[in-house]
DNA sequence: CTGTTAGCGCTTTCAT
DNA sequence: ATGAAAGCGCTAACAG
């Protein structure tokens, strides 16, 4: 492995000229410009990027912080944990995927203090996360992917307000007056909060000019969760008939439950997957109505936004809002009472 | 942030005496670690990991390249990914994701020169993959999730044999006798060519025994493949009584045209999904019968291996295959002629 | 526009 | 058992 000093020796220039070349951080000649670049590669040089990252006090990684204690290996999350590294790596940082329990911030510390990254991408966060008064206090610049209940940091995010409006207007549309909400488990995710809040204000809206009735359910992520939230939501109210259920892993469970009730999805019961993924709308059967944004725009927004907040911190706290399609499947059709 | 010389000032010692203390590479009295290790956390010292790289040219940071051009964001990768840092974090090591198309050793090798990493975890295996061979010139050791023809290399697999063989039998037992067996894309992925090779193996067996006629079948993964390939198999043999899919997002295009056609499944035809994930299992209806490994488990495996090799490189190479679980679900049931 | 040099915070000889 | 000191390969003043 060449060094700056092999460089600089071939070219018949200094170390710190090498250095400016690749940098920039001062103008070169042209003609000195052309004996460094040809020197490097023909020694095939890339910079040491410990030795950079020592001296520039900038290590040019960043952090994916994954949570371990909930939804493993999502493939919503997988679809966003791709991109973001994609797009860090052709924003020229690295990412480096940090698991770690929600509650501890302790182990976080300890990533922080060894000095590897320069800033953090914080996936699936909660309304009272300790790792962000951990990044806080550390100094470390972060985005979140998903958003807490202050608006002060950079995020990404899906557009829950416009989903929740679009998913209201495509089951009001085809007549939908008894309408069950199927989310995740409500204390775990503040997207899940979020969205609820915003489905109640489309429901008060809805309400105000369709009289829709809508159901709230939190339910845990697997299939018989699923099963047995479907059975209590049509024991409650016998004329629902659109459930949007927001919680993949349930899905099956759900759909299975309402037909073993001698219900036809869609006929009897329409069922739009909200935030689901698209393979996920292909399996199921009749393949699913969604309503769901490409989580990858959301993985790469979050990277270039934080990559954005390293380069130029005095521009302040981007902020995205990644807007939803609805992709009308096969599992929602109009209320048979309309 | 502390650094070692606070630690050994506060401590009254020398610097390397903090460093030896910290790494045990020599005898330290017990007085002055006790004074060392007081003064550490009295600083909240953590040693900085781009310095101690530098010095020690080892970074403690493990790659895992991720091909970006199949497969995106397949579920089951998912769930390795995440199990392989959490294996690699909880053996003192980080975890990078490096995103690149598996044909492109050239960034691979610009990643290698930066000294970053000192050893990769190499997904989605092809037989001739340029990746091998950049990092077998760079000297950087690694381990493979998946095998390749030769076997000189670490490895976690699943037991693709031992899945062939369950797979065989519980469609056998049943009294199958025309098989379909629908694939990855086959000039795609190495571990689909094993599987099939060992499917085909298992298939002289079971025909020897049981006459099996078995067919392969490679699709693209996507829905639409699925339902083409069902429509493909039924007609080249219309007593196909059982499939195989190793294609989870094929899976709901497959069922579908079948049911299409008039077959229901299982009564019909019964479909089992190979290395699928149980999230795909539950989402499909009836649920999926299953033939598939933990993923987290080969996640976790591969990057022991890789793990164990740094650290002991006399060792030769590990190798590991995770033998897989039959989940018999709603999907399977006995041949109608049988 | 270019060169010289002092670190960055640690590991690891070489001494004692 | 401990200390002193020479780097690891680079960046960023500081000097022209």
């Amino acid at each position: 492995m060449a060094t700056m000093a092999d460089v600089a020796r071939l070219a018949g220039v200094s170390l710190s000229t090498v250095s400016y070349a690749l940098s920039g951080e001062r103008p070169i000649s042209d003609a000195t410009r052309q004996k460094v670049l040809a020197a490097m590669d023909e020694l095939e040089f890339s910079p040491n990027a410990l030795a950079r990252g020592l001296a520039s006090r900038r290590s040019g990684i960043i952090a994916l912080l994954l949570p371990t204690d909930e939804s493993d290996a999502d493939p919503f999350m997988a679809e966003i944990i791709v991109a973001a590294a994609e797009a860090a790596r052709s924003s020229g940082y690295h990412l480096l995927l940090w698991t770690e329990p929600i509650g501890s911030g302790g182990e976080l510390r300890e990533l922080v203090r060894h000095g590897l990254i320069d800033g953090a991408l914080v996936l699936a966060v909660r309304l009272d996360d300790q790792r962000i008064p951990a990044l806080t206090r550390a100094g470390i610049p972060f985005t979140l992917i998903g958003r807490t209940a202050d608006d002060v940091h950079s995020y990404a995010d899906a557009d829950e307000e416009q989903a929740a409006a679009v998913t209201m207007d495509h089951l009001v549309s085809l007549g939908h007056r008894h309408v069950a909400f199927v989310g995740p488990p409500i204390d775990q995710i503040d997207q899940g909060y979020g969205i609820v809040v915003r489905l109640i204000d489309g429901r008060t809206a809805a309400a105000e000019t369709n009289g829709v009735a809508l159901s709230i359910h939190s339910c845990e992520r697997t299939a018989d969760a699923g099963r047995s939230v479907a059975r209590h939501v049509l024991d409650a109210d016998p004329r629902t008939s659109a459930a949007i259920v927001m919680n993949d892993p349930a899905l099956g469970g759900f759909i299975g439950a309402a037909r073993d009730r001698g219900l036809d999805v869609p006929t009897d019961l329409s069922v739009i997957g909200l935030f689901s993924t698209s393979l996920a709308a292909s399996l199921t059967s009749p393949p699913l109505t969604t309503v769901s944004p490409v989580p990858a725009h959301i993985g790469r927004l979050a990277a270039e936004n934080l990559v954005a907040e390293l380069r130029r911190p005095d521009e302040g706290p981007r902020r995205d809002l990644v807007s939803v399609r609805l992709s009308i499947r096969d599992s929602t059709t109009r209320a048979r009472s309309a």
